[in-house]
DNA sequence: AGCCAATCTTAACATCATTAAGATTGGCTT
DNA sequence: AAGCCAATCTTAATGATGTTAAGATTGGCT
């Protein structure tokens, strides 16, 4: 799909433009070699065109990153519709719809998890975070509320969870060069239970 | 101190004066804003007088991850010596060092595990990183020798605690934005002491 | 005393993000 | 239907950055 109208001045809808094409140059050159020049060269625009969309680069990664949160939540819920009802297989999950969506989008999660630039007072990115967030919490409370041994500590549970899901999701990102690539050697189901196995340990005792 | 000799044609031990100032502008600056003009203007040296040392920034940078895990191994086994003798507590205390040296030293930590351009056949950084991961194997299988329960999997538990580790060391890393800043409004102590639940959760079953 | 290799500088280049000011035009008003 | 306005993009200029090739310097060894 191309956005560029040729023969008119104004593009038509740069700002979604610039969004898809930058995601594409973060995917291919990767955060630290990230160029907003290169996104607008190869959208035919100026490299001052962003700026009136978005400020400045790191308003442009901020509302990348926004969607990338839409987008891990939206995967973890895909995961959990082809899962059994039951409470604690919904965590799991999630967390394995998170980790698949690290996995399948190192670049767009280092960005979303290890980006000081990102404008912390985006509306934006703030919402789409705790969306994810309140989603964690919601399924451990749901854990609580059907288990017989029912605990106080609905956070405390939720962080671990989440800890244990970030873990793997970081050091599986971080590089191939880790010990952690026994986890990639592994086939997709003996890897999916061996996080679920993970998540479990983290919210029982 | 100053390294620098106003007189000289040669500065005396660059090297070591860029790995030096170079890491004072990181954790100033922080990863994304990281310049090597400004630490070599900072040394009063030309900006081209890195690449004999170093080749690139990437170089140095690498230089500056490895020296990161020798000092974070460091930082678990002086805890460690703090620490009961009794395996799990040792493996705790050295979760605790992992983490304290994440919160000390952010932007180190960053580089060292978020940072795509470190130069993956570089001795040194290959060298700390296989010492830091065989002293957590080391730990998890002195929890195994001893434990009537004894396990055949090693390398899962060690995993699980890596993962566990790793995940609060970045999210609480990644900013404060985060929910789990929640982690650092509790006392140090307490905080010690969930981490520690929190880890042997991970390992028990 | 002199030479060599290690070490730093000079000089130049290409790339990059950002800004202020100006050009263009789609669409609304009349 | 004409014209104006605000949204949208460009022009032009600036300063910072990393890197390279070639040259200057000098500490220390013979």
């Amino acid at each position: 799909m191309n956005f560029r109208r040729k023969t008119s001045y104004h593009h038509g809808d740069l700002r979604a433009a610039l969004l898809e094409t930058a995601e594409a140059e973060l995917t291919e050159y990767g955060l630290e070699a990230f160029s907003l020049r290169r996104v607008t060269t190869a959208l035919g625009v100026t490299p001052a065109a962003p700026s009136y969309h978005f400020g400045n680069t790191d308003g442009l990664l901020t509302e990348l990153a926004a969607l990338g949160f839409e987008r891990m939540l939206l995967a973890q819920k895909t995961r959990q519709q082809g899962a059994e009802t039951e409470p604690k297989a919904q965590l799991v999950a999630s967390g394995i719809g998170y980790i698949e969506f690290a996995v399948d989008n190192p670049n767009l999660f280092q960005l979303m998890f290890g980006w000081k630039k990102l404008d912390k007072d985006s509306t934006a990115l703030n919402a789409a975070r705790r969306a994810a967030y309140n989603h964690l919490v919601s399924n451990v409370e749901e854990i609580h509320s059907t288990t017989e041994r029912t605990t106080k500590d609905v956070m405390t549970d939720a962080m671990a969870a989440w800890v244990t899901v970030h873990g793997i999701a970081s050091l599986v990102t971080a590089g191939k060069t880790n010990q952690l690539s026994a986890l990639e050697s592994v086939s997709n189901k003996d890897r999916d239970t061996l996080i679920g196995e993970l998540i479990l340990r983290a919210i029982s005792r």
